[in-house]
DNA sequence: CTAGCTGCAAAGCGTTTGCACGATG
DNA sequence: CATCGTGCAAACGCTTTGCAGCTAG
């Protein structure tokens, strides 16, 4: 099963109508392979259909991230950031001096999910993170 | 040496001049004892004085947040949230279902920072963390 | 007195909403 | 054929900026 049929599975399942639109939409989503902000995903849509609206590309990613297709974030910039859900689940670690991001493996934050479930029952939804600081060559003393 | 006056002292060492508007942002963002959006310290600072500018208050903010007497996070919603910098530092576990926050003391994290730290030389900076899912009371099972 | 902070007003940006048309199932 | 998604346009909320006047140092 492609990619595609995948997703309009998904959509039929959920009740809802598949278009044109929002095969495109959450296909750059998908194949994005990491974080993507609601307006660079308008930017790629327009650059195959002009004419798609930002209202569609808001609602479709309103809509895909509860049916749990894909997740959305805010991760410290102005826009939301969107990223499909499956495979590898990482984490980010951004610099805030040179603004490098490198990937973190799900292991680093497993145990903190661990400990919030046994000492207060809260399921986090750890689907991607991200954290700021240092990155190696930035700080001050190394 | 009363808040009020370690404040000035902070502005005036840093060059910056001293007002009756800055102090009294500062004062609401220090004696709120939690992340506070920048709605909120705009609310609470006109009801004190009504014709205070918003952009007085980013201003104030902003050259606050540069001088490192507070920081701003962004956790999910759509302002951006100031915290004072200096008293315990926390996390927060914020329940996507029903809204409500729990603190969460830093030693959650500690492992983690330490991680990060050991394994990519990163220094996190984990002033304050916000986590989101579900809690006990909103899972599906329980 | 001079630098820079303030209020005002307006613009900017991302996002949301109302509406009538058009496509999907 | 009925429903629901779409484009359009306007509105919205938060934030930023230009500007003239005022205030702190």
């Amino acid at each position: 099963m492609s990619c595609e049929t995948e997703t309009a599975v998904a959509l039929r399942d959920a009740g809802q109508k598949v278009t044109p639109q929002r095969m495109l939409i959450l296909s750059v989503v998908r194949h994005a392979n990491r974080h993507i902000t609601a307006t660079e995903i308008l930017e790629e849509v327009r650059r195959q259909f002009p004419f798609v609206d930002a209202s569609t590309v808001y609602r479709t990613l309103g809509a895909a991230a509860d049916l749990g297709m894909l997740s959305g974030t805010n991760m410290g910039a102005g826009d939301n950031e969107f990223e499909w859900i499956g495979a590898d689940r990482h984490h980010h670690v951004i610099c805030k001096a040179c603004g490098d991001v490198t990937s973190l493996d799900v292991t680093y934050l497993d145990a903190l999910a661990t400990a919030l479930h046994d000492d207060l029952g809260f399921h986090a939804d750890i689907g991607h993170f991200a954290i700021f600081g240092l990155c190696r060559s930035c700080q001050p003393n190394g």
